[in-house]
DNA sequence: TAGATTGTTAATCGATTAACAATC
DNA sequence: TAGATTGTTAATCGATTAACAATC
């Protein structure tokens, strides 16, 4: 077992998908389960997957497995789902609004307690009862409630002075959809990067090397 | 130099970030670049840089570097970009037609030519241009224009009907936005996920144990 | 030519896999 | 107890970094 920030980025990119499966497992029922037999759902070896859990303690029993529920828990609680967490969202244009209206933030902790975008046009509009505040707003709303984590949907020619502000009221983690790269002047600041263009290039890739053979 | 399929997941995942940043120097007028320039613009270490570059070809020249817009050119080469790519979307709720508005997919050489919806609430809406019709109307669709890749925004429990009817039509690649594993049963077909909820779960173990220092 | 910077080989580092003793 | 399966150490593999000769 090693201290929380000796584990690598990549058992880190795995434990969600950890998490996932087993949510699904204890769905369907499954009370117990082998490295074994999970490593053959998931397509991973079993010996990663022990390696992984073991970053942060032993939780199965020699001759029996993981049990699905426990082990389930253990996920949530290392990735810290149950840990509140306050987030607003900054941009309300498509993308923004679906990211509300979709996510199940409260399955992770995380609470939505503010929407902004600089187009007073969606004053007044709410999102799952969350009434669209202008960016103007953004200050005092912050001054009062104290977020922690913004959700960026909006342009990334406005990304640098939202971020600027957003880190001198005290935001410092950005589940971040723009393409403006935090981290070159925010080093310090939690940053999870949504390319989704990214995603669809790497797609574009593999179709094109796919229609050769 | 190596050939297409050699080359490895981490390598194919850095180049759409390369092409971003081509994009961005081309813009602000940069003509030439040399590794070590841009290994401090993107965090990266400039040996790296160069062996990605030289998995692909030399693009650069010595004592030079690198021309930006030929090695961007080269980049959108390699991703397929400019591969003509027929797309279709399935399901049209918040996230799909956020997905859809938002999305440049010609600048990838994608060109969106259908949206489906189970729900015929949707029918006659349209988005872009492009009319919403009803899964009833996918196969005929498809048999007529023959599209090669469908983005999945539709829910899980409806994913497995879906790309089994649309495997049978020719459609070998999905951006999939649903949690329902495609390898599982089609190992061959080309797939990228994008879970959302993966990403924010990792930005709450970030959250996590920051908090803890 | 001299200086700069690539392309490429060699060295290092870290992540994954294999093996097996511990133990339920 | 015997069988199963973990936790953990050792071996392997691959990716990253360093070094430098080639060359523009």
């Amino acid at each position: 077992m090693k201290t929380a920030n000796e584990i690598s980025a990549s058992v880190i990119g795995r434990l969600p998908r950890y998490y996932r499966f087993l949510c699904e497992l204890q769905n369907t029922g499954t009370v117990r389960i082998s490295s074994n037999e999970l490593s053959k759902r998931m397509g991973l070896t079993a010996s990663q997957i022990r390696q992984d859990f073991n970053c942060f303690g032993g939780f199965g029993q020699q001759g029996y497995g993981y049990n699905v529920e426990q082990l389930k828990n253990e996920m949530a609680r290392i990735l810290g789902l149950n840990t509140p967490k306050k987030a607003i969202l900054i941009g309300a244009g498509n993308l923004g609004r679906a990211v509300a209206a979709q996510m199940r933030f409260e399955e992770m902790g995380f609470q939505l307690i503010g929407i902004f975008d600089s187009d007073t046009a969606f004053c007044g509009m709410k999102i799952k009862g969350i009434p669209i505040l202008t960016d103007n707003d953004l200050t005092p709303f912050c001054s009062v409630h104290r977020p922690e984590m913004a959700i960026l949907c909006l342009p990334q020619a406005q990304a640098p002075a939202i971020v600027d502000e957003l880190i001198l009221l005290g935001v410092d983690s950005f589940w971040n959809f723009s393409h403006y790269d935090i981290h070159t002047k925010y080093p310090g600041a939690n940053v999870e990067n949504v390319h989704m263009s990214d995603s669809l290039m790497t797609l574009s890739y593999k179709i094109k090397n796919t229609e050769i053979r």
